[in-house]
DNA sequence: CAGAATCGTGTGCATTATTCACGTTTTTCG
DNA sequence: CGAAAAACGTGAATAATGCACACGATTCTG
């Protein structure tokens, strides 16, 4: 527990996440992924279907929350996702109010696909990585997001 | 050097990866540093700010790669940040095509008052944090990136 | 060395994304 | 019960983004 922390430290961490934060945040990268798992899919939608995925089943309004935009945008984007058949809403059965989202068995073979493109690439990139130095930066980075989301 | 890595440490560390990603894109998160720090500051032009900081002198085109927007709108952008008095641009000795961007006295100013602001609001966040365990992530981090850019 | 190809930059235009204001339905709570 | 709040959606205004293109500077190439 401390008060202050080294500061060379904190700006070297900073400088870090800008760069990873960047370098996914690249819409290439997307393209990239898209492309090798072989689906035709909106690049823009393709991050949201991912969370619903992931979160689901979810609302609009948290998974707006999550993502830090407005619940109409991300309600415009939910409405595509469910005209390509990728997602399902149908209204929780505890809060009438929410229609909660989740991947169709169309959506979960993208997400197969997507995940299985992103193994192989990762592969790829981190050839020279011991599953023992990932696995800890898996970790320590679990603990910094939650303390960060907390 | 592995051919392939474990799965779950992957998915793991995509999942972590997702979740800090998200929360460093929250617009929130912007608005509370630039509250922290009390400056009068456009939440969009501040990322924007801070990487010519850090990477500066850059020019339109290395910047929009950097960040994977098109360089039309880094362009504009930057022509904001240089009537706001934050950025200044003059033409490369090396290469007259190129006008080189970087900090002026005032844009430095903010910059600082930024960098504070942050590092008051981390050391309220990472209190439970050993300065070792700081650096591993940081180290680990870095590393990662950097594969990542290649 | 001259012409061609490439690169960095910026502008006009069209498209898309995002927000804002508002209304509806459902839930919560005093 | 009844007021307040929450989840969701729609329409209109606004902002951001990307594309096509132009122009000068630089590099490549025969």
């Amino acid at each position: 527990m401390n008060n202050a922390h080294d500061s060379e430290i904190l700006r070297g961490l900073h400088a870090a996440i800008i760069d990873l934060v960047d370098e996914i945040n690249r819409p290439r990268r997307d393209d990239r992924l898209i492309e090798e798992a072989g689906i035709p899919l909106d690049r823009a939608l393709f991050p949201l279907l991912a969370r619903v995925w992931r979160y689901g089943p979810i609302g609009v309004v948290e998974l707006a929350d999550r993502t830090g935009r407005d619940h109409t945008t991300i309600s415009r984007q939910m409405t595509k996702l469910e005209e390509l058949g990728l997602i399902e809403r149908k209204p929780s059965m505890t809060d009438r109010r929410v229609r909660e989202a989740t991947v169709t068995e169309k959506g979960q073979e993208m997400v197969d696909l997507l995940n299985a493109a992103r193994e192989r690439l990762a592969n790829r990139i981190l050839v020279d990585w011991t599953d023992e130095d990932l696995d800890q930066l898996r970790a320590l980075l679990r603990r910094f997001a939650d303390d960060l989301m907390r």
